[in-house]
This record gives C-alpha cells, structure tokens and sequence, in this order.
DNA sequence: CGCGGAGTTGAAGCGTTTCAAACGGGGTGG
DNA sequence: CCACCCCGTTTGAAACGCTTCAACTCCGCG
C-alpha cells in the first residue's frame, strides 16, 4: 500500500507521477468538489475540465516554481511544507477534498511553498489566465472560489491554535478534533482516523520535536481517550479529547485553586465532566472544538 | 503623532469610537491602498467611498457578529483577536495599511475573530452585496481583492514560522524582522519600530508567556541586537537578528560539532558574523527573512 | 495621593528538547 | 529465503528553557 519514501523508482516505469485522467469531469464537478451547490442553468456542465492524478510523494506544487494554475483537490491528501532558512521543513498544513491549492503564488509570482501528495490524489486544475472570463461565465464559481478562500484564511486561525497551546498533548488533542471535525463534514466516522503523513510531519504542525508527538500520542491512550495503532488511530472519548485540548495557557479560566500539588491540570483531571453550567462570557465556541459529540 | 496608549477615556466625549469622515474618496483610492495600480479608465476615480475612523481601542469586527462589509485598511494599525474556549486571548495578526479585512467571515457568515484598533485607523467599507457588480465593472478592483487575498494567505506561514521556533528570542527576531520587512516594503525605515500593542498582545502571537517576551527584549538587546525603550525599539544588528531568527529546532544545519559545552547556539553565539560565505544548499529565502540589509 | 495596569526581574518547578538506544516493518541484496 | 539495512516509531535519561508565581518599579489617571 505504502511506497518506499525514498529510492524506489519502480514505479517510474507505468505509474507516472502526475498525469491526466482518461475520465472526464466538467466544471460543475469542480464546483461540487469546493462544496458548493451550482444554481447555474446548465452551463457549467458542459465545460469539460480534465483531471489530473497525483500518486504518492509526488509533488503538486515546487517551492520557489512558477505555476499558472490553480488546482481543487477531489480525492486524496495532500501536505503544504516550507523550508525554512535554517533547512527545517515546517509543515503548514494538510489538505483534503475541496481544498483550493496554488492560489498563494498569485500575488508574488512564485510558489511560497510545496504541495506534495500523502497518497494518490485526483485534482481539477483551473488555468489562472482563465479565471476572469471562467467567473463571469459562472457566478457559482466566483462563489465557491471566494468560500474557499474564506475558510482557508480561518487556517490562521487554526494553525495559531494548535500551536500556542503550552502541552504538547493539548496540542495533539486540538490537531485530532480537527482531523475528526472534518470527517464528520464529509460524512464520514469521526471516530476512525488514518494518517498518511509521519509523527515527524504531526510534529512539524504542532511545532514540537516529533519524539514529544509520540509521547503525546500514548499518553493520550493511556488517558483512556483514545487508541493508537502507529497511523491508525480510534478516539474513544471525544469529550475527554476536547477537555485535553482545552488548555492554552497558564490561566485556567477558572481562578482560585492553585494548589501547588495540583500538576498543570485545571478541569482535566476530570475524567467525565457533566457539568451542566458553561462558562459565561465565552459566547463563541472555537472552530477546533465546534465538533458534536455521536 | 503618536496617540497614548491605554487608558485615556477623554474622547468618550466628542470622538465617537467609529464614525464616517467628512473627507471624501473614491474606488480609485481603495484600490491603492490596497497596494495596486489601476490601469481602467477613470471609472473608479468617479465611484465614490465613504472613509471611516476607527478610534483607538475602537472594535472594527466583532468575534461570532455578523458583517455584511469589507474593509480596506488606510491608515493605524489593528489587531486581530480570537478568544480561545478556554478564555485565552489569541492574537492572530497585526494588520497595516493596505491590509483587506472581514472576509473570513464570508463562508460561515459570522466573524470568527474580533478586529481591535491599536490606534486612531482609517478604513474603507466596501459592501459585501456590491462585490460581484464591482468585480466586473472595476477588473483592477478584482486584482487588487485576489491579490490582497493572496498575501494573506501566506500569513498561515508567517504564523507558523514565528510559532515553530524552539528559542521565545528566535520567536521575536522573526516577528520584528517581519516589521521590519513591512516597513521597509511602505517607504520607512525598518530600523526603527513603534508597537502599539502591549507585550502581552506580542507575547499571545508568539505563543509564549508575556514574561517571556519581556525577557527576550532584555536577551536581544544586551547582545546587542536592538535598543529597547518600553513600545519604541531600535534595530541595530540586521544581520545579528537574522542569526538569531535561523534557528528553529535542534537540527542546526551544519552537523559535526556536537560539544555538551556549547550551549544551544549554533552559529548565534558570534556577535559580529561578517562572515560572507552563504549556507549552501539552501535555494529558498524564507519569507521573514528576506530583508536586506541597508 | 492612591489605585491599577504595564513592564521588568527573580526564583523555583517542570515539561520539552536533545541525545541515545532499542524495536519493528519493508524492501534490498546476497 | 533469509540476512541485512534503512527508516519510522517508541522509550529512556539528562539538561536546558520556559512557565508560573511573586515582588517591584514606573506611569497615567481618578
């Protein structure tokens, strides 16, 4: 199933990296991928768009490269890496069906960072030179673009989420919800998750040593919240999860008991939590924990 | 120039907190600001925008508020902010002239964030309703929005490159180097900065502890880096801060010497490094780093 | 004048980093 | 086919650096 990282050129031979699709898809496809419904007449059905295949370790996009397209991912993941100035390869997110790639290299020309495939993946590619008259034509696709942008700039937000958190396993715990909100989005068990990526691309994300991902990762097992089975992973307690992950910093929210023989725990230790009364003066329930308990 | 910082209530009077200049502007001044050049006709010159004033303090976007509005930010400064479930303030972004706000909220139709003046602002409204009729009468306008939302792409990897450094002084070198970057890019000098925000608001966006931060200023500045003078700070290393900044997990770049004495610092530990030979193998410059040096 | 917030500095505790070693799987090559 | 090696993952141990709590100064404002 899994290709060897490294050498392995075997399938050099019949498996090419990234090639065109015998299938065919029209631009309402793409528009249905970005989540969107088309209320269009029949227009964007007609136009044909060709899909592309990405296999394994491949890399859509080559930092520092030009592109003139964009591409909407359809099945498949996908990471975004940096390399940074001192060579560490920071991992800045991971994309999944409807995600709208390429759009960063707009404004400077070039590609700010990689896209390389976790496993094979089918993307739509939308020729930038296009997309002035491919808008007009189409109001539905001028929406679903504009969405996408909308929820990937909320990427901010997550990114800066997940790391400001001072535990690792906090940070683990808020990376995890993540991963399980979007399954639940595409209709899919948000119990059951598997990882295409490597604890050292999870770290990269989290910005831990990828040592201290491992660590997290039993710890959060042997917390009872969920099972690990090296990239498969079953969350038992979602609402444990989201207690683990709701610890930023320091001040606990909740004041008064800071008794030194306590750990760094606040309401953790708990380990159901039914209370019925929330905490006021927080109206706004972050995108991390917006997840609903099955 | 400079308004005070905190407290200072004396404009409840006669300074409402936001309120519509009397001064008058056009299309043509929104799509400058926003950092492009319009090539139309004079269409825009003739499409009249109302600016407005955001006093300091002032909140522009209220988190989980709706807003049927988008802003292009003329002049001040803001902060954007998130209130994390657990009651922790999370800073997301400092924002500067040019700077396009309200659009996350755009596909969940409420604000996921709180958009906060650190001082007197002025920003132009532009309805949300407006935007596809705008799009296709103004092209340049629709340059100029994709642009803007190209930039603020690349904030995902701003913010985590600030977050992935393992040392809280690395954390600021990157975070002033990227304003020094931006004062550099508006005609100023980079060598001298002003905050209008506190050191727990730097702190929130490093990710770090405000203590912290305090320390890391006190760290920089006797290595002789920057003068600190409480929210105006001098550089005066360029080079000497990069060091710093390139640095951001055990890894080191250059392998080799792993002596127990050497503390953490690889290269960091030379005060003066006009040393001219380049790390090779390194094509890309990341971007927080790519200020030159004057 | 006194309060409160912002900023700085100190000291102690602890979690993460870092260096090491061991385990396991997968593919390679003998 | 099996040994071997590489790499991802896990676990251990020591040390560093950050967090946390606390005290203090400075400053503006009531």
């Amino acid at each position: 199933m899994n290709t060897v990282s490294s050498g392995h050129v075997s399938w050099a031979l019949n498996r090419t990296p990234v090639a065109p699709l015998s299938e065919t898809a029209t631009m309402a496809d793409v528009i249905r991928t970005l989540g969107h419904s088309l209320d269009d007449g029949s227009e964007a059905g007609l136009m044909p768009v060709t899909p592309w295949r990405l296999r394994e370790n491949a890399t859509l996009l080559h930092e520092g490269g030009l592109s003139q397209q964009l591409y909407v991912l359809s099945s498949g993941s996908l990471k975004c890496v940096k390399t940074l100035e001192d060579g560490y390869e920071q991992v800045l997110f991971f994309a999944h069906r409807g995600e709208l790639l390429g759009f960063e290299a707009l404004h400077s020309g070039t590609q700010p960072a990689s896209v390389v495939a976790l496993e094979d993946a089918v993307l739509f590619a939308l020729p930038v030179p296009d997309l002035p008259k491919l808008q007009e034509t189409l109001p539905s696709l001028r929406e679903a673009l504009h969405h996408a942008l909308s929820r990937q700039l909320s990427r901010v937000s997550e990114t800066a989420e997940m790391m400001a958190a001072v535990a690792s396993d906090a940070r683990l715990a808020r990376f995890l919800l993540g991963w399980a909100t979007h399954m639940a989005q595409v209709d899919q068990s948000p119990h059951r998750l598997h990882f295409g990526m490597g604890r050292r691309d999870i770290a990269s994300l989290l910005g831990v040593a990828h040592e201290t991902v491992s660590r997290s990762f039993t710890l959060l097992a042997d917390a009872g919240l969920l099972r690990v089975n090296n990239r498969d992973i079953e969350i038992l307690d979602l609402e444990g999860l989201k207690l683990r992950a709701a610890n930023t910093r320091g001040v606990c929210a909740g004041r008064g008991s800071s008794k030194p023989g306590a750990l760094n725990q606040c309401p953790v230790a708990t380990p159901f939590s039914p209370s019925p009364q929330k905490r006021q003066a927080v109206p706004w329930h972050g995108s991390l924990l917006a997840l609903q308990d099955s």
